[in-house]
DNA sequence: GGCATGCTTTACAGGATGGTTAATTAGCCT
DNA sequence: AGGCTAATTAACCATCCTGTAAAGCATGCC
């Protein structure tokens, strides 16, 4: 639920959002500045609550100048994100990816005639979700 | 809405599923295996449906086996997301957000007096929201 | 066939999300 | 004060998300 990790996915889960972020990459920006782009799709309210989510998650930081709350980027939560990542690295290899998928179609999935088990029992022990 | 980023992203956004992709890090595990950990506090439905999240975002590939259905890892689409992330991992840097932090109770905010421009006009240009 | 096991589907409830319009607050300027 | 611009809040609606209980498939074994 409210844990970080899953607050920051969850804000990145929107193209709106990651849009806005990329926007910040370049600087600060006011609200209206960050809303213009999707004004043809979107009203300024919409854009503030996207801003919001952001905000609650830790990744934009609203400041105030007269009338206007001009808005950083604060790309610290996405560290911990990174880091998540980084665990599966090893995994995203397209090549053992392939190489799974050509596994499947050469090695028959089982054979080991009559079981009665599942399939691979595994160590089990499993951490790490913080 | 249905992007892959944005399906990759909301999948990570839960804890459940981030357990289940740790466990899965060791190796296949049929549905009640991995239900398993969980089955205090969530039911076996439950379960599957979490399950079904990480299938539609392609992280997770069920195989069938008699009566078991074992599951499989398959990162590949972290990839895009951890591609996404190096974007911002210049910006990730402690150093730099404390950086920002001094700078900002140091140098004070404007000063600049009278203006009736938007705090700074940076070039404006953004892509890549994907 | 009949039963046990593994898993999914259906139907439903409660709450979060994403968006809208209309009204409101905040701050500058004349 | 009055008026303008920037941005937020309020109220509301539709949709999706997470979880449950109960019923339904699928498969292997006796």
């Amino acid at each position: 639920m409210p844990d970080t990790l899953s607050q920051t996915f969850s804000a990145l889960a929107d193209p709106t959002r990651r849009a806005i972020l990329a926007r910040l990459r370049l600087g600060e920006a006011s609200v209206s500045q960050l809303a213009e782009p999707f004004l043809g799709r979107m009203t300024l309210p919409g854009v503030t609550k996207h801003l919001k989510v952001l905000e609650r998650a830790g990744l934009v930081t609203k400041g105030r100048e007269a009338q206007w709350r001009p808005c950083t980027l604060n790309a610290a939560p996405l560290k911990d994100a990174a880091e998540w990542m980084d665990e599966y690295r090893v995994f995203m290899e397209a090549s053992l990816d392939r190489l799974g998928e050509y596994l499947k179609t050469v090695a028959p999935p089982v054979s080991e005639s009559t079981r009665t088990d599942p399939p691979t029992t595994p160590p089990a022990p499993y951490n790490d979700h913080r």
